[in-house]
DNA sequence: ATTGTTCTATTGTATGTACATATTAATTGG
DNA sequence: CCAATTAATATGTACATACAATAGAACAAT
């Protein structure tokens, strides 16, 4: 395992540094219960200041997957949902596993003043341009599925990108930018005209809607995404564990 | 209202400070978007170091209820409602974190001879009855999910449970049964008509359709769980790394 | 053997300092 | 007047330091 952190990158320390400590702790020593190193040693063994080492920690610590004890030492916590199954794979890997050959119908893209849902997320102001990207895709046949993506300005897309590639492919070779956190909300909905053309079902049809926020490496917002799944085309399957 | 910290108290001062900046915050101007002091003229006023201050915003940041940006200040962010439960919880405790109060419709709990989907999930034969109880369920108002679910034989259920206990406790402590792991699919349909009525629908409607399968700690099926949500009542939100 | 005491390792609390970064506001140049 | 530049201001990152509190371990006293 690579226990190094780069003071060079831009990304901040104390999140390389919890990307760290979630790598070191999937070990299954860790999950048995063995405590980590403690903080004066581990910020020694990272190179860091103890202060942003807490930091780090203080995250892990807040989200449920550490626990700290006086004396004792920082241990995985039990209690923890295992998500290991959430692969994260762009929606051609996911279809291609599934054994569908994909077809995109449209493919539109502009630029917009975000909503304030988006310039809320992006935590910029609602007068500046956002690029949006809108996609029809499905089987050979017919579409099942239309997206709506919003794209951050740091990415820096000009709208001009071969959007015919893996789109967070394209973010890291075009534009250096990994995406690494993914928050999703899952409902279902009725069609409103628009998304019922598109899909070709009734207005008021039964649609999957899977919103994405999107984060890079420093936990900053970098996309919006909205898709419009067919009913019956897709399925969300996950595990989890306690 | 009290402005003072009080240095000698033992409870710590960044936990007087959260505690300040809670009943500060209640205030209507704040909730209406106003900022609150900066950093640097909050900590002169607190008389403790920006550090310390820090400590406590951060934690009310982390909690959802403050959001910070730069260049502009801190400000009360807007009641979500989305509880990022990731976590393994029973639906009264689920709906509980989001501040709902559950009314139960309908308990109906029967004997029936499993379908072909059950029983090969259960590994059993289907002329063996197994126990099934459905569960009409909402707010106050009206009910906004219907379940199903049915229990292997082994788990020992006699149908006289008492079953407004929580499902999963009820399960360890009456029948030392220990549901560990959770598979669900998540898709989106249209209400058919028993559906539709007992969630007070159109038929045809839009309905989030939930499936689990749980399993016990040997991993041995125990529980097939369908669940029916009328739209925009639910939202599925989960967190993915890589 | 049990109870009490001291030692010590580890996290917890608190401060001060310095510079980086993002964004609005003001200023300047054409 | 408008666009580009600069300044100002808020949070963000990072480090060094010091001492407090807690809990377990070792040891001593009864």
């Amino acid at each position: 395992m690579k226990i190094a952190i780069d003071h060079k990158s831009p990304v901040p320390l104390h999140i390389q540094a919890e990307q760290l400590i979630r790598k070191m702790i999937e070990d299954e020593s860790y999950q048995d219960g063995k405590v980590l190193p403690n903080e004066v040693d581990l910020a020694k063994i990272l190179a860091i200041s103890r202060s942003t080492l807490r930091q780090a920690i203080n995250k892990l610590v807040f989200e449920g997957l550490l626990v700290r004890k006086k004396r004792v030492g920082t241990k995985v916590n039990k209690v923890q949902v295992s998500s290991k199954s959430n692969n994260w794979l762009s929606f051609s890997q996911e279809m291609k596993l599934r054994g569908i050959k994909i077809r995109n119908f449209e493919l539109h893209v502009t630029w917009v003043y975000p909503n304030e849902t988006i310039a809320n997320f992006f935590e910029i102001k609602s007068d500046r341009k956002v690029l949006k990207m809108e996609r029809l895709r499905g089987s050979m046949d017919e579409p099942f599925v239309y997206f709506e993506s919003y794209f951050h300005p740091r990415v820096g897309m000009t709208g001009d990108e071969d959007f015919k590639r893996p789109l967070y492919e394209l973010l890291e070779t075009e534009h250096s930018v990994i995406a690494t956190l993914s928050k999703e909300e899952i409902s279902a909905l009725e069609a409103e005209a628009q998304i019922a053309e598109k899909l070709r079902i009734p207005i008021g049809g039964a649609v999957l809607l899977r919103k994405r926020f999107v984060y890079d490496q420093g936990e900053r917002p970098i996309e919006y995404n909205l898709g419009y799944y067919k009913a019956k085309s897709f399925t969300y399957t996950l595990e989890s564990r306690r």
